[in-house]
DNA sequence: TGAAATTACTACGACAGATGAAGTAAATGG
DNA sequence: CCATTTACTTCATCTGTCGTAGTAATTTCA
């Protein structure tokens, strides 16, 4: 398993990538980290809808309702454009985040 | 420039890392992480200085002073037996999470 | 058919780690 | 001799995570 204060920063960056998918909802979303992860992540409720509504007071993703006449009322969510500029930066400052931790482990203590 | 939030997480083991090259002091640690990662990193004072505080009341790192007729004192810190199992623990976790964040990362965008 | 599990959230409070601001004090450099 | 560098400490604030709890509809399955 994976601690939190690691990810922590990037949980955002998560849920940019998988909206740049797809549309989708909190629920699918928490699915879909533990899947890509295989199993190694998997994201709590309460930090994931922390998250949208970060995501959402910065202009990164939308909200809206789908006509559903099936299951539960859902609140899905899209990336706007300014969320993907944000993603592309996020993307690049993790190479960066790489090279300099990478600097400070180890490889013979794996 | 790096945003904390990822780093978070990782300054222990940072630490914990210059500390396994050499017994060291807090001063000489922060011009060495700058040295290490080519200015990509600045760890601020504060948040070093309470990172000692919690690898020493974890057990990880002890504290001395060096006699010395010269210069301001200084505390000097070095890694603990359970302190070095503590960071190559956390060398087999960074492997684990830059395959999971890897996963929500686009190449195409760097 | 009825109970349990799953889906799909919301609200609230606590906590840990990072940080800004400010201060102290000795030593060194020009 | 004055500014800068070295070497810290204290304190208060902020952000993001997470535990606990609650609500409610829908699906499963015995």
């Amino acid at each position: 398993m994976i601690s939190s204060d690691v990810i922590r920063g990037y949980n955002d960056t998560i849920i940019l990538y998988l909206l740049l998918e797809k549309q989708s909802y909190g629920y699918e979303i928490s699915k879909r980290i533990k899947e890509l992860s295989n199993g190694k992540y998997v994201i709590k409720e309460t930090t994931l809808y922390s998250a949208f509504n970060r995501l959402l007071k910065k202009g990164y993703i939308e909200s809206f309702h789908k006509e559903q006449t099936f299951g539960k009322k859902r609140t899905y969510y899209r990336i706007t454009e300014s969320g993907l500029l944000y993603y592309q930066e996020k993307c690049r400052e993790w190479e960066l985040t790489k090279e300099v931790i990478n600097q400070f482990i180890r490889e013979d203590y794996l």
